[in-house]
DNA sequence: TAGCTAGTTAACAATTTGATAATATTGATT
DNA sequence: AATCAATATTATCAAATTGTTAACTAGCTA
């Protein structure tokens, strides 16, 4: 099983977000979005992404400000950055690259084009070696190497107990597992606990998280569902 | 003494050659020409350059012929394909990336955006050989080096297995370190000590840093996170 | 040798976590 | 609607874990 390549694109214009979008999805690219500059360096913490591309004009942070960020910070060392403009210029085009931009590329924007160069860039460097085991379902991540779930941008910090069993229930969303289950993944085969443990603990995690992403299935088990 | 950068350029209009030349070696480069795809399949074996620029439209073997050619030889796999083109044609601009090509330039060419773009793709490749030892993450960085970390500017000394410790975590940051992963790193697998070494550690480095960079993950262990 | 530093340890304080018990609520079944 | 079992909630307390401080040791230096 290959890891997908992950792309983070921020613009604020919604139609090329989801033009894009649906291109790079179409490529086989995992994609993520972002409206403005500082939602994009949100995100690129978040979900630490192969490629970031990032257009000038952005509202809160433009994209040199976010690309002089991403530079300074040495876990984005082996991102590529990808900078769009509609100003065909040169002063721009070398700032950009200047900063440490990876390519630069004028509007109109073609789809195809975008994808045939983001691939000769790949080309070029190794492939991504951090495997980070992390869960995203819609806007929640669920990062086991990090120890931390994330949920719309938010960091939420949970117990050792409520992670794990957050991450068991999540590593196979929608299957219901039973209670014994839960018990011998979480707890182990010799640990015995009360019948209500697990209750607290769902409970907990539910009121850290805010939203309901555990099901009770009665009589059965929990499942995660969100 | 640095070994100079090495490129062939390909064009058949001695005047783009000239002022390409021109500015190529006053950018520092080491400079090679060809007046035709086929001299500069010659000149390429012949000298083994680190960039190839070519021209798509050219006497004899096209650019995109060219670059088939070097693409299907080994010795050239690290070596750089830039094409250039009169024609903003889409489908050559694909059908350049995919045969190999690193980068494609519309004409007409601004001699410093080819410049800083070849410098783009350069910084690239060339950092598979100097392993950069300084960690930056923010206003911190930290200098293996120097066994040395400076914040906002200002210096502090760690001592050896303090400083070691914190470069373990921040170089990957986010990461969170078991117990046992950072007394076999930074104290070696022969090693016995005590349980609360690393937290006196953990609580120097803090104390010095003045700032909390080392989050506690309770009953896990500890990660880099600034 | 005295003085210094880095590293470790021990003892205890502070904090967080996890389990339990008691109680309330829910939902299916009749 | 009444019943009953399963689950939710809450507070509490014990256990686990980490933080803090000071003392001790070894090695180095003037």
């Amino acid at each position: 099983m290959e890891v997908p390549i992950k792309i983070l694109i921020a613009d604020d214009e919604p139609d090329i977000l989801e033009i894009i979008s649906f291109h790079l999805i179409k490529a086989g690219f995992e994609v993520f979005t972002a409206k403005d500059g500082s939602e994009a360096i949100e995100k690129a913490n978040t979900y630490a992404p192969d490629c970031i591309i990032l257009d000038i004009m952005m509202p809160k942070r433009n994209g040199f400000e976010v690309c002089e960020y991403l530079r300074g910070n040495t876990q984005f060392d082996k991102t590529l950055i990808v900078l769009l403009t509609a100003l065909n210029d040169e002063t721009s085009h070398i700032k950009g690259l200047e900063l440490g931009g990876d390519d630069f590329i004028s509007k109109p924007i073609s789809p195809k084009v975008l994808i045939s160069r983001i691939t000769a860039l790949f080309r070029r460097i190794q492939p991504s070696t951090g495997q980070n085991k992390i869960i995203h379902c819609n806007d929640l991540s669920i990062d086991l190497t990090q120890y931390k779930t994330t949920l719309k941008g938010v960091t939420h910090v949970l117990a050792k107990k409520e992670f794990e069993l957050l991450y068991l229930l999540a590593a196979q969303a929608g299957r219901v597992f039973l209670r014994g289950e839960i018990l011998s993944q979480v707890w182990g085969n010799d640990v015995i606990v009360g019948d209500r443990t697990i209750d607290v603990h769902i409970r907990k995690i539910r009121a850290k998280l805010g939203i309901d992403c555990i099901t009770t299935v009665k009589g059965v088990g929990y499942k995660f569902d969100y």
